[in-house]
DNA sequence: AGGAAGATCCGCT
DNA sequence: GCGGATCTTCCTG
């Protein structure tokens, strides 16, 4: 068993990260500032997931912007408000959880001020702290890059579901975005929105270079954020 | 009221 | 690489 603040071995990563028992939660100031600079700030930030004692902890290597009403990728694109997309409206700080293609859950930062739709979508973590429960939940061995490569499957190794539709990240809840040291991030188109004509061209896409657990490499060249 | 599509994943070839 | 899974939401494409 690993000590109290402490990782264990099969935790550890190359990276710094403070110790676990000085996870310092993000403030709401993180979240309050245009969606495209929280997308490229949470690169390299902690996702915590504290729940019936147990602690999840994976570092963000991946994420996306949406700024609707005017990105027609976003789902608050045209200002459509439907009961689905409501958080994004939202005080910046809560979680826009949402459910796609019949099984699968993403997660969201609502970012910028109320009013807004902007969101910034969770796409792949770097595990760092509690693979033995990821690895059960994703019904895979922990040394997979599977386990968290992706916005679906990140939610499902944390246990993120409905139960976390609009959830204060910036209060006092189990769920929420830990500091930790920058790293290199680029940029790149995102992925799975085609249909969004020109704003599928948007470099809103931020991840950081050579990590196994970005979903998917970008295309052509790598340009710095 | 009905259908189509979806910010994906997985297993198979 | 490809197609099926699976189901909620939204608009009538």
């Amino acid at each position: 068993m690993p000590g109290r603040g402490t990782y264990t071995d099969s935790d550890a990563t190359h990276h710094p990260l403070p110790p676990l028992d000085q996870l310092r939660r993000l403030p709401r100031q993180f979240y309050g500032r245009p969606v495209v600079e929280v997308a490229r700030a949470a690169v390299g930030k902690l996702l915590v997931h504290q729940v019936r004692g147990r602690t999840l902890v994976g570092r963000i290597v991946e994420t996306e912007a949406y700024r609707g009403p005017e990105d027609r990728a976003a789902h608050s694109a045209g200002g459509r408000r439907t009961p689905r997309n409501e958080a994004m409206w939202g005080p910046a700080g809560h979680a826009y959880v949402f459910f796609v293609y019949g099984m699968h859950w993403h997660m969201n930062l609502v970012t910028g001020s109320a009013g807004e739709p902007h969101a910034v979508l969770i796409r792949a973590v770097e595990p760092v702290v509690g693979l033995e429960l990821m690895a059960r939940r994703r019904k895979m061995t922990a040394d997979r890059r599977e386990l968290t490569n992706g916005p679906g499957k990140l939610c499902a190794a944390f246990g993120i579901d409905r139960r976390h539709y609009g959830v204060d990240l910036a209060g006092t809840g189990g769920l929420y975005l830990a500091d930790a040291p920058e790293t290199r991030v680029v940029t790149a188109r995102r992925i799975g929105i085609d249909y969004a004509g020109a704003w599928a061209n948007r470099a809103w896409r931020f991840l950081e270079p050579g990590n196994r657990y970005v979903s998917r490499p970008p295309e052509g060249r790598l340009r710095g954020a």
